[in-house]
DNA sequence: TCAAAATCAATTTTT
DNA sequence: TTGATTTTGA
């Protein structure tokens, strides 16, 4: 018997042990999934199975990483490089790679994220000459991306009665023309969406006989994580996948289905059995993480949800504490109760910052935690928002990289064709589009021909300029690797240099951030170097003949990696920090102390998702999912009131805190005991006065890093809080301003109400109030010349004469 | 053509 | 309250 056995209990032992035909493994949380997943796939090496022939689909890749780590670990070598361990996405990416080309694509297609796609139904719907209004990007592509993830092409979208229906119930009748057009414009860039990296496996399969049957007998076993998220094409694909050799392995948890949204279906899992002859279902019922009132409670919420794979889950460990329930008056109140309470435990308890997770179930709901945080010094880290490849000056930078892997990317043109400012104005541009579109050409294509079509002399010459520069940048590719081109890039284009004499914060860190990017480039390359170059069969890096092309396939295979990465994934040195993140993003992951933050009804769950049974019943999955999250200690908070867009609203305790029960709760801290004495008014005035005037710069535009503690974090420069004195009399002084001479501008924490201040333009005035905003605040200034008006304090142009 | 100012729009979850 | 987008004015 081997001994990466031993320690597995009966179940996750038969599930290791049983390792041909279909098996369905259905793994309660906390009961050990990835252990068993990771030694199934050492088992199987060990029995002689060829890492190439083992194929492991995740949904994220901070999964993918961990299970090829505990491989190695299991194997004590290199072997586990060689398995096929990723997201769906970035596997089929891969793969598609080297395939694209039989289904018209380049194979140095161009991923495109969200953005990129929404810009591109913003331009279809204005082409169009629809309302913006209406076909909003968001709704739009949500409509798209769900058609795709059924499986349903333009065509078939527009024949279908039932989906026109809804879609002219919803008055947007056309979203079939713009899904037509969105798609085949997608085919013109050379670009695939998020979608499409599915889709178009299922095609290529589909299509090509000969593909699928070799791809058949090279993932002879596959194993697929979570499997309650996928969705009907993640579904037709595998099934496809597995058919010859039916050696598929699915590991899931129907009380865990939270993707709904992103066209996973629950059924998937619910119908595995039915979909195979001989399923073999082993369960996983013990819980190795969670006390014994924490998974009891867990257990009776999600009991309450109808149709399940019938399971209960139990455990060896310790009783536990009761799960706390805590009532707050406001989200500011709620804040700082997390962020007291996570000191206490530390002191107490000796907790250490990394134990604790506070979760959340919108993003939006970070910033009051995050200030607490910041005021009590605890360092902290938030999951999820834009990763670090997401943001503008990357992508900018980016973009560069891609048009010169691929020319036909209209969306990375249109970034950077005018960026760093080369005198290519929005008329030229427009332009452009317009001859690309009429006579159906790529957009470069009419800017290299750009003579032909009569463009303004300047125009010309700088488009003229800008072809070559980038048809420079291809040729480096010659006998350059992806760095040096990128740093050449930087050079020629003069952004490091512009980037590097801006010198305030935010031009800083975006100087700093590009660095780090060419840093990246870097370390791909050299792991490029190092790695085979030649996959066994060829997926990787078919005619590959000479070095131009190597070169250009790195560049595109990093590029296709950076857009299917997550900020999530970046592993930072300093782990023990305090760990925010929506519920989503935790799923899968565990913690010794969890605070389930606004548990109220319409955030959590969503107001969004109360209409239908299904709906209800997804939000309770996710707050099963929250509350298995915790090992030993659970929070659950909610505030009577909270902001929302400004104004102070207010809503009752959720629903599911009702439906935990009452034996198992501790109640004590919702009646308002001293810990949620709101605070008084004068305190909280302060503390609101004193966010006015905190500049967000003090905060770090960067919210995803690691805050230092005292990170220069304080209420700015000295500030009276007390009243004002009496408001001096007005007095008008000229009616036609002239600026003083030498006029320097105030700092901005100093504007306030009472001043007597000078304009640059309409000359002095007195502020009569201040409101809003840290990042945005007016003020209502009385100008002698022209009377009242509300301006938002542009700093540069303000002086302070008195007050 | 660009920065500043004014207006508008959004708020669920993510590969 | 924010941020993004559009309009404006030089």
């Amino acid at each position: 018997m081997q001994d990466y056995l031993n320690g597995l209990n009966e179940q996750q032992r038969e599930a290791v042990l049983t390792t041909d035909g279909p098996l369905m493994i259905v793994a309660g949380a906390g009961s050990g999934k990835t252990k068993v997943l990771t030694t199934r796939i050492a088992h199987l090496m060990a029995k002689g199975v060829d890492a190439f022939n083992i194929l492991a689909l995740t949904f994220t890749n901070k999964a993918a990483a961990e299970m090829k780590e505990r491989i190695e670990k299991i194997l004590g070598n290199n072997e586990a490089r060689n398995l096929y361990i990723g997201t769906f996405h970035s596997v089929f990416a891969r793969i598609l790679r080297a395939e694209a080309h039989r289904l018209g694509y380049p194979n140095s297609f161009t991923i495109y994220d969200s953005e990129d796609s929404k810009s591109v139904i913003k331009a279809v719907v204005r082409e169009m000459n629809l309302d913006e209004k209406h076909y909003k990007p968001n709704i739009v592509l949500g409509r798209i991306s769900q058609a795709k993830n059924a499986l349903v092409g333009p065509l078939e979208y527009k024949n279908d009665f039932q989906l026109q229906q809804e879609d002219m119930r919803s008055s947007r009748p056309a979203i079939a023309e713009i899904y037509k057009a969105y798609a085949s414009r997608c085919f013109k860039n050379g670009a695939m969406d998020f979608d499409d990296l599915l889709l178009k496996m299922y095609e290529l399969l589909n299509t090509f006989p000969e593909v699928l049957s070799r791809f058949q007998h090279k993932f002879k076993y596959i194993l697929i994580d979570e499997y309650q998220d996928t969705n009907p094409v993640q579904y037709q694909i595998t099934k496809l996948l597995a058919a010859a050799n039916e050696n598929i392995c699915v590991v899931g948890d129907d009380a865990q289905s939270i993707y709904s949204f992103r066209g996973a279906t629950i059924e998937n899992i619910l119908q595995f059995k039915n979909d195979y002859d001989d399923v073999k279902v082993v369960k996983l019922e013990q819980n190795y993480r969670s006390t014994k009132k924490i998974l009891h409670v867990a257990n009776t919420v999600i009991n309450i949800n109808k149709g399940q794979i019938p399971k209960e889950l139990w455990t060896d460990n310790l009783e536990g504490e009761k799960i706390r329930v805590v009532r707050s008056m406001t989200d500011n109140d709620e804040g700082k109760f997390v962020a007291d309470t996570i000191s206490e435990e530390e002191l107490r308890n000796h907790f250490n910052h990394g134990d604790f997770a506070i979760l959340y179930r919108t993003n939006a709901q970070s910033r009051a935690m995050e200030e607490s945080l910041r005021r009590r010094g605890i360092p902290y880290r938030i999951f999820g928002g834009l990763s670090f490849y997401q943001r503008k000056e990357i992508k900018d930078f980016i973009a560069y990289l891609r048009v010169i892997s691929n020319t036909r990317d209209e969306e990375a043109l249109k970034r950077i064709i005018n960026y760093p400012v080369r005198g290519i104005g929005k008329t030229s541009i427009e332009k452009a589009l317009i001859v690309a579109n009429e006579g159906n050409i790529t957009f470069w294509e009419v800017l290299t021909k750009a003579a032909q079509y009569g463009f303004r002399a300047g125009a010309l010459e700088a488009i003229n300029k800008f072809v070559l520069m980038i048809q420079y940048f291809q040729s480096l590719l010659r006998d350059k690797n992806a760095h040096e081109v990128a740093v050449q890039v930087g050079k020629h284009t003069n952004i490091v240099k512009d980037l590097f004499n801006d010198k305030t914060t935010e031009g800083l860190a975006r100087y700093e951030n590009v660095q780090e990017l060419l840093n990246s480039i870097k370390g791909w390359v050299d792991d490029q170097e190092n790695l085979s170059q030649i996959d066994e069969d060829g997926i990787l890096l078919d005619n590959v003949d000479n070095r131009n092309a190597q070169n250009a396939m790195s560049l595109g295979a990093y590029l296709q990696q950076i857009t299917l990465l997550t900020d999530a994934d970046k592993d930072e040195e300093n782990d023990n920090v305090v760990k925010l993140m929506t519920i989503h993003a935790a799923k899968g992951l565990e913690f010794p102390v969890v605070f389930v933050v606004g548990v109220e009804e319409s955030i959590f769950p969503s107001a969004m998702s109360i209409n239908t049974r299904e709906e209800l019943e997804e939000e309770r999955r996710l707050y099963y999912v929250a509350v298995t999250r915790a090992k030993s200690k659970l929070w659950i908070t909610y505030a009577n009131s909270r902001y929302k867009f400004g104004t102070v609203t207010q809503n009752d305790p959720s629903r599911f805190i009702s439906e935990m029960p009452a034996e198992y709760v501790d109640n004590s801290y919702s009646g308002a005991g001293h810990f949620n004495v709101p605070q008084n008014n004068m305190g909280s005035a302060y503390e609101r006065m004193n966010r006015t005037y905190t500049k967000k710069s003090d905060f770090s535009a960067d919210s995803t890093n690691y805050n230092k503690v005292n990170s220069g974090f304080s209420a700015p420069a000295k500030k009276s809080v007390l009243p004002t004195q009496a408001p001096k009399q007005y007095t008008p002084v000229q009616k036609i301003h002239q600026p003083t001479v030498n006029f320097v501008a105030s700092s901005p924490a100093l504007i306030e109400a009472g001043q007597t201040i000078e304009h640059q333009k309409f000359g002095f005035g007195k502020v009569l109030s201040v409101d809003g905003a840290s990042h945005n605040p007016i003020a209502t200034i009385a100008f002698a010349a022209n009377g009242e008006k509300k301006l938002m304090l542009n700093y540069a142009k303000l002086r302070i004469v008195e007050g």
